[in-house]
DNA sequence: GCGCGTTGGTAACGCGCGTTAGTGAATGGG
DNA sequence: CCCATTCACTAACGCGCGTTACCAACGCGC
């Protein structure tokens, strides 16, 4: 503790191999172009492993004006295991480019995302749901160089193949009128809102009446008055916003003494790790989450170099996992 | 798009109000010591504000050596409702201090987490259970200042008061022979030990036995098993690593047509949002997580001006919340 | 009038790096 | 033997900022 702790600079490798700062730096970017005799770079990079060199990202973020890191939004509603993969899958592929994922999960009291981009000097910021203009533009005024996704990317067409999938595999059963269960939560509606489209086309399009829509908090007795609305209108199967509110209605129809699939049929998202636990075990959508991670960061990877992206709903991503709740 | 997009420097302020740049760095940073009249320090403002300057952060990290960055590794098994509850807090409170934080989620193929620290420029890094000595070292090498918790820290005491309070309860509920949950994982043993450490102690503080240690799979036939092998040993009430792993030995109890509490009790940790759907509603142990979120945030603070900081267990951020599974 | 502290500033350095423009030596072609 | 090219490498600038050292003007006591 009594070092000053003065940190190792590339200056300091120069001086250990006998080379030039510039040399340094051009052995340890790859500089195309520049031809480097082998002897010379294995001395470099030997010199730097052994003082343990490591660039100062700062500073190379000031001289080269621009960062590598990559900034991820994400709230309470865009969390959970299923999220966690998506990340992985997304980081992964960003650290085989050399970049760094970092996460900012926004909430009560937190900053505001452009402040964040700006502290961390992210060089594109994503997220799981669109960033309408105004947000897009305050990230760029912040610095970012891409914004991903916007209103224009098709990604709610994601969610409406959820909705899509849920209904279809209810109508295949049999059901001829279809509920929806919904969260009482702003934060989780727009994404309700597509995949509550996806359940109308399905049923628009097998000849059946719009889904009857409820608002089902998380607790029993709230579940349990929705049950009781589908029954009196002659629903026998519903579509859940996620897992967890089809849990909650799970829990609505002990709370009344009846049970899935019989008295209604319930169908979630998500496949989280309670769903096959659940009484009876749930019948859900999952999504190839890891898959998904590695679109998105192809489409980054194509942004930054500044060309086209696509980023186009993929229906190989998402499956219907039957179980015992439909 | 047209425009080359030259970034609002503090120069262009400067030159904006007819002052240096030095006055502008002594009004934005509040220098003290420095004396500022009411009205320079206003045109300041009114002119950064107007221009829309905003502090180049990589530059502002190079040149005071030091970055208001604070980084908190997470990764799948630290994760979930309660978890986004504690950053909450930890961010809100770190947010009023002028600093920033964001997240690392690590897992398989993301980069190792110096790394990370470095690329961010962390100035501070923590994570939800301590750090061992390789890591901190490999973290101060990488350029944070203050690594936290680390192993001396008593971050352990908390796993270990949640394990006492869970077989506290099932003690004073009459049960005489207690089981213990555990995932089969490797990432969560760390505080699965510390927390069935706990639970050893609160059944030899009433005289009891040992607990009964089994492994539950997130699946209803290893959570069967277990449930037989408790069963056959005289166990009528376990504690569970988590409100998962809870709700796995229902599913069990359910699989061999059994149910808590009468043939077996079960009490969770986290009371995640399903832990009340579940069947029965789950008994289990929360915390104050956006206390704990405070808490880490005033030991970082603390940390960092230089200053002994305290991080030590706290019971009353602990409750049990008694449901029908006990 | 002079010394002296305070007020309200400014000029200039350097943080660590990427990058551009060059430079001397070796090489090859005519 | 001379010129052109390639090779291997370097000097020096500037990215945007915090900070230190310094300075002119002013009031004030003597």
């Amino acid at each position: 503790m009594a070092k000053a702790a003065r940190r190792v600079t590339s200056a300091d490798v120069a001086r250990a191999v006998g080379v030039s700062r510039t040399t340094v730096s051009f052995v340890l970017n790859d500089r195309p172009g520049q031809s480097i005799p082998e002897e010379t770079r294995r001395r470099v990079l030997e010199a730097a492993q052994r003082l343990g060199y490591r660039p100062h990202a700062p500073a190379r973020a000031l001289a080269a004006g621009r960062s590598d890191i990559v900034l991820l939004s994400l709230h309470s509603m865009t969390q959970g295991p299923t999220v966690t993969s998506v990340v992985e899958g997304l980081a992964a592929a960003l650290a085989a480019r050399r970049l760094t994922l970092v996460l900012h999960l926004g909430g009560e009291g937190t900053r505001p995302l452009p402040d964040v981009c700006a502290a961390v000097a992210a060089s594109a910021v994503l997220g799981l749901e669109p960033f309408d203009a105004a947000t897009s533009a305050a990230l760029y005024e912040a610095g970012a160089d891409v914004v991903l996704p916007t209103e224009t990317d098709s990604l709610a067409d994601y969610q409406r193949e959820v909705g899509r999938l849920q209904a279809e595999h209810l109508i295949a059963r049999g059901h001829g009128r279809i509920g929806y269960a919904t969260p009482g939560i702003a934060l989780a509606e727009p994404i309700a809102n597509e995949r509550l489209r996806g359940v109308g086309q399905a049923c628009a399009a097998a000849g059946l009446a719009p889904p009857v829509v409820l608002t089902v908090d998380l607790e029993a007795d709230s579940a349990a008055r929705a049950v009781a609305g589908w029954r009196q209108e002659g629903v026998s199967a519903v579509c859940a916003y996620s897992d967890e509110v089809a849990v909650a209605v799970l829990a609505g129809l002990r709370e009344r003494g009846l049970a899935a699939p019989d008295d209604l049929a319930v169908v979630g998202v998500e496949d989280m790790p309670t769903a096959r636990l659940a009484g009876p075990p749930l019948t859900t959508v999952a999504f190839d989450s890891h898959a998904l991670g590695r679109e998105l960061a192809d489409a980054v990877l194509e942004a930054l170099e500044g060309r086209r992206y696509g980023l186009a709903a993929d229906a190989r991503h998402f499956r219907l996992i039957p179980r015992s709740s439909t």
